[in-house]
This record gives C-alpha cells, structure tokens and sequence, in this order.
DNA sequence: CATAGCTTTCATTTTTTATTGAAGGTTCTG
DNA sequence: CAGAACCTTCAATAAAAAATGAAAGCTATG
C-alpha cells in the first residue's frame, strides 16, 4: 500500500466518522451517517457485505440503514450483470441531496405539528379569557407552522440552484 | 370545577403532552417541550415546584430543562416581592419564539459541520483522481453550508418581518 | 451566624433507541 | 427441485439518553 493511499483511507475514515457523529446531532442514527458518507466518497457502488466490512456493523444493521437511505432517496440499488449482489451508490448532487433531506424533515417535524394543532384548535373551546388566551397561542403557532410549511414547500419545488448560483456569481465578479 | 375549566384543562393537558411528543422529533427531550408548552399556555409565571406537579417530573428534571429553557432564551425568570421562589415564564412571541430555534439549531447542526468540513478540507491531500473526487465531494458540502449558514444568519439577524415577507420571496422569485 | 427555604448537582436507575446475529425468506442456477 | 448465494426479520442484548432524588450549596433573614 503507498504512501498516497493510506492517505485517502485516512481522510475517508476521519470522514465517516466525523459524518457519524455530526448525523446524532441533526436525529439521523450514526451507523445511517456513517454508510451515507462511506457512499458519498467511495468512487464506486458497494456491496452490503463491503459495507459491513468497512464499517464494522452487523448485516442486520447494515440491511436496516440501507434500507432507510434508500426510503429517504439518498441512496440507490444497482445489478450488476452476472452478480447476483446488491450494490449500493449515494446521490452526490449536494443540492439534490439537501432537497431530499429537507423533504424528510418537513414529514417528520413539521407535518405532525401541524396536525396536533389544527385538532386542537378545532376541539377546543373559548368560553373565558384563559381560554380564548390559549386558542390564540395555538392559532399563532398554527399560523407560523404554516407559513413555515410554505416556505419548505417552495424550496423543495423549485429549481433554483444554490451551488449553481454560487459558481454563477463567481463568473459575475 | 365547572365544565369551562375542565375543558381547558384537557385542552392544556392534551396540548402539553402532544408538544412533548412533537419535541422528540426534533431533537429536544419530551420533558423540555412539556415545560415549555406548559408555560406557554400559562397565563402567570410558575415556580419550579408548580411545574414539577403539574408535569410530574422530579425537581431535578425539571430544574435541568428550566435551566436549558432559559439557556435557549425561549423563558425567563421573574422575581415576585416578598417570595423567594423563582418564577418563570415563556416567551409569547411565535415569530421570536421561532428566531431563538434557529439560533440554538444553526449552533448544534450546522456550525460542528463547517468546522469538520474545513478541517478535512485542509488536511487532505489531492495526489490522485480518487481523492480529487473526495476532496471536490467535500468542498461542495463546504460550499452549501456555508450558503445555509449565511441564510440561517440573515434570517436571525434580520427583523421578523423581513422574515415574514422577505425570506418567502428569495425562494418564491 | 444559624437556619429555613430554595436551587443545583450528580451517582444511580429507568427508559428509550440502536445493534446484533441467528433463523427464515427469496431467487437464481445447475 | 436441491442447494447456494443473497436478503430480511425480529427477539434478545447493548448502548445511549433522560429522569430521579437525596445530598450539598446558596442566600436572605431574624
């Protein structure tokens, strides 16, 4: 193995972990960070197996959060001809993979907000200050939840480019 | 108790414990967010013993997340002559409600990955196509939190109805 | 300066979430 | 149609996170 190598693997390993921490802080479990960002460098698609073995995780587990980044679209199942195994490759378009992620979050934060809310509001009565006081504060929040919907909403349909708008203003000044 | 106050009182209950739920799924602890919807709701500001009957949780729990509640700046204290007790009470405002969100989430999800990114960034050497393609894979994500970063910024600092008005039309052009 | 009345801390326990791995499926191949 | 090569499931286990409550720390007051 050359000098060059034990580099990559190097920066690839601090990669996937730093990856695997940073994901337990925005609710993604590490070992589902961790095959993301073993995906997202590898040149190649992988094998569930090559990803056990690379990541030191279970079949079970690997299966699992394969699973679940195939659900969030972040990952994709290939066949390759006369191989009867499963590989495995990472949408590597940063904005489409942000796109992604945002749809997910907005499923799993804001959409059941905006439920309890909206079942609330309707159920509750206002019959005193107290009351009406407390059906304002969910109104608000209502109201804000879905102009946050909104927004999240218009991101997610458009078309706009962040990284393309980045490379743009570069040419530009 | 009249029938106006059981219903708010189930309201306000079933309120309390839906927000506590919702709160899980985004990264704060059920009893955070109860605290927090209780005394969103609550007319008057509350001792720490209050709140810990009303929630039944124990002193320290409910010390812990008072503590983290006052932290995030979405409570504060409020001192009543003659008394020596703390009493607390929640910020009413949805939109600077939702502004101190932001801070407290830009600060836990978005900052740690500028900073691992930049470091890999720096560190990693570019000998070979493989780890030009690593190397470009995480410049882009750089790139694109960066632009996060600076939106999430001027959303914070800006007024709330720069918010409100602006911030929809940048996606909606 | 002693103590009553609160608040904070933290080692322990409880609860929740993630992981394992063996058993059971499924599909292809000879 | 048997068996090999994968993939999936899920009950058991392990790890991580949250909650408890008793003890220690403050601080205002007589």
């Amino acid at each position: 193995m050359t000098t060059t190598y034990m580099q990559f693997d190097e920066a690839k390993e601090k990669f996937i972990q730093a990856w695997g921490t940073l994901g337990t802080k925005w609710g993604i479990n590490r070992t589902m960070a961790q095959v993301h960002a073993l995906l997202l460098v590898s040149p190649d698609a992988l094998s569930a197996t090559e990803i056990m073995e690379q990541l030191n995780i279970s079949r079970g587990n690997a299966n699992m959060n394969l699973r679940a980044l195939i659900d969030w679209g972040l990952i994709m199942k290939e066949l390759k001809p006369g191989d009867r195994k499963e590989y495995f490759f990472a949408e590597k378009d940063i904005w489409k993979m942000s796109k992604l992620i945002l749809i997910q979050r907005k499923k799993k934060e804001l959409e059941p907000i905006m439920r309890v809310l909206e079942e609330l509001k309707g159920e509750m009565t206002q019959n005193n200050s107290q009351e009406a006081a407390m059906h304002q504060t969910i109104t608000d929040l209502h109201d804000f939840s879905q102009h946050a919907d909104q927004v999240v909403e218009k991101v997610i349909q458009s078309d706009l480019n962040w990284l393309q708008e980045k490379f743009l203003k570069q040419f530009l000044k």
